[in-house]
RNA sequence: GGGCCCGUAGCUCAACUGGUUAGAGCAGAGCGCUCAUAACGCUUUGGUUGGGGGUUCGAGUCCCUCCGGGCCUACCA
């Protein structure tokens, strides 16, 4: 049987990450590969932590800590939002990893060999004060075009012109202010993604069912002037994968890491290899997921991310697994995302504006969110989060439809047949119309899911759901039991087992609500629904359960009120 | 500057390669039901598809233009 491997751009260390870093990415691949296993493939589902850059660094100073202690320390915390959110990852590791420092190491040196890597002398800023060399972007001066004197050294935000660090007036450190900068010649690996770009482009151009917003971003940067350039996969930072290490066929790369996007795709595949560890598995137990050698040839790669990490996706990293010229996997399909907006702006890490994960399991259970970044995720355009969208979505999809309908039928059922299914009556054409009805939701539902079209699984599931409604108001067992109580037996039955079906099509969307579901029925039988009025038929009579306590509860709103005053900016 | 995406009902979104009268959910209005979390069901009011021009038997969909919003532009990740 075909196999599924699902990865999740790596979030990045440097602090809890927000709602919209969760709906790009973690989250609609979690969804994913619930579904997946929950139709009975075998999956394989990574993610990790990425762990190194500048940014890691700073973010570390800034704690006071030693930058490995620091991202440790992130590690775990991210985990466990992570857990809390009921991420089912097979596997979260880091980037940090010795799998990762020596598969990346491994590639560089296969690159190498093959000539798609060349050490270059590039002239670049040192500053003295700070004891390091300076990214262009924490280079700061006055704009020579323009005069706005915050101008950074890759581009001034005031007038937008494209700017070196040397065309700066007056150039200081960004980090500590200070003007002793000076041009320092350093060597540096670079990636020779033009020699690739040919075959990426034919590469690329298979990929016809892929998002738009994937292929326009590959195109753009394969074709924009001078095509696909050549990129330095190296900095000169202390965290990171040494660029200098026994086996290198180069030299002079002392003190310098791999860039952090040369690594950090290839976590991936190590990350991979930590879970094989983490199991006491031989190497072919993550081979056979990425080595075509090794049976990864009926595997199915899906790759979730935000638009903003297409460019590494489509170019560099395959650049570096097709350059390495071994059997490695590539990805069939990327799912990309827009952002997410926070009412009427945009969320930010740095302003501390907006909803962040750790924030939001505070407020509410993990299956109130992700049922709204879910069903609103922003596949097509941006998408903009609000409080009361949130609460319209939380009391009426789950309050009202789903949990109300859990509800009325267990409770109904424990007063007139007492806590077991039923025995007794026959079905009508109104249990034929109910089929008919599921059958078509759950093959479009399945649809949906497949195609990773999210809100419109999510409605398809909603639909599945008011049908529950729609039968039961029709059949009214509240009047049939006064006058044919085997036929309003029948009718529970019906809808006992309409909570069972739905405790197995909603687990990809809200995990926890259907797992409480389930014990409330005290089944175990998760099948998956081939046939819909086999599934009606799971529970059989005599069946006990246990009427569950309200699944949602709903948002006031005075809580809508308090939420958005207390989330305008400024966290922490 | 260049490129890409988007603009559809009060709100959030649909509408396969152009094809009947542009559809859902929420909100609003009316009716019904009373098992259930004052929940559910049925009916229903809302649109000159951002403006203008063009192609076509036919345009939300294709072309031009203008307006508005967003993203990317390679050393943040």
């Amino acid at each position: 049987m075909a196999r599924i491997l699902v990865t999740s751009a790596l979030p990045y260390i440097n602090g809890v990450k927000h709602l919209g870093n969760l709906v790009g990415s973690q989250l609609p691949a979690d969804a994913y590969a619930r579904y997946m296993r929950g139709r009975g493939f075998e999956v394989m589902f990574i993610c990790a932590t990425d762990e190194h850059g500048t940014p890691a660094e700073l973010a570390a100073a800034k704690a006071g800590q030693p930058v490995a202690e620091y991202c440790a320390e992130l590690h775990e915390v991210q985990k466990g939002l992570a857990e809390g959110f009921g991420l089912s990852f097979d596997h979260f590791g880091r980037s940090s990893s010795a799998r990762n420092r020596d598969l990346t190491q491994h590639f560089a040196v296969r690159l190498f060999e093959n000539g798609y890597i060349e050490p270059v002398a590039e002239q670049q800023i040192y500053s003295k004060a700070d004891g390091r060399f300076l990214p262009d972007r924490y280079i700061e001066g006055t704009c020579p075009n323009c005069g706005y004197e915050r101008a950074r050294g890759d581009q001034c935000e005031n007038c937008t012109i494209q700017l070196t660090p040397r065309e700066l007036v007056s150039p200081r450190s960004a980090l500590s202010g200070a003007t002793d900068l000076e041009v320092r010649e350093t060597r540096h690996l670079h990636l020779r993604q033009s020699l690739l770009k040919d075959d990426i482009d034919a590469w690329i151009d298979t990929k016809t069912d892929w998002p738009v917003l994937t292929t326009s971003i590959a195109k753009k940067w394969l074709h924009d002037g001078d095509g696909l350039q050549d990129r330095g996969i190296t900095r000169d930072l202390d965290w990171g994968v040494p660029a200098q290490f026994d086996g290198a066929p180069w030299s002079g790369m002392d003190g310098k890491v791999f860039y952090v996007w040369f690594d950090a795709p290839i976590e991936y595949i190590s990350a991979t290899a930590e879970w094989a560890d983490a199991h006491g598995l031989g190497e072919d137990a993550w081979q056979r997921w990425w080595r075509t050698d090794a049976g990864a040839d009926d595997v199915t790669y899906v790759q979730f991310m935000g638009k903003d990490n297409v460019p590494f996706h489509t170019l560099s990293f395959p650049a570096t697994l097709m350059g390495s010229g071994e059997p490695w996997k590539r990805v069939d399909y990327i799912k990309s995302f827009n952002y997410l907006n926070y009412d009427g702006g945009q969320f930010s890490t740095s302003q501390g504006r907006g909803v962040f994960m750790d924030d939001a399991l505070e407020l509410l259970p993990s299956d109130y969110w992700r049922w709204w970044l879910l069903s609103h995720a922003p596949e097509s355009a941006d998408a903009e989060f609000t409080w009361e969208n949130l609460q319209a979505s939380v009391n009426k999809d789950l309050a009202d439809v789903l949990g109300n309908f859990v509800s009325r039928v267990t409770k109904f059922c424990r007063s007139k047949f007492g806590e077991a299914v039923p025995e007794g009556g026959a079905a009508t054409p109104l249990e034929a119309a109910l089929i008919d009805e599921l059958a078509g939701r759950i093959r479009a539902y399945e649809t949906q899911m497949e195609a990773m079209a999210l809100r419109k699984a999510a409605f398809e599931l909603r639909s599945a759901w008011v049908a529950g409604n729609e039968y039961l108001q029709e059949a009214a067992p509240w009047a049939t039991i006064k006058t044919d109580p085997a036929q309003a037996a029948l009718q529970v039955r019906t809808g006992l087992n309409l909570v069972r079906l739905y405790a197995v099509l909603s687990q990809p969307f809200i995990p926890d609500a259907s797992a409480r579901m389930m014990a409330a029925l005290h089944c175990i039988d998760w099948s998956w629904p081939g046939d819909a009025d086999v599934a009606l038929a799971a529970l059989p009579p005599g069946h006990d359960f246990a009427a569950p306590e309200n699944l949602f509860r709903k948002i006031t709103d005075d809580e809508v009120e308090a939420w958005r005053t207390r989330f305008a900016g400024g966290r922490g």
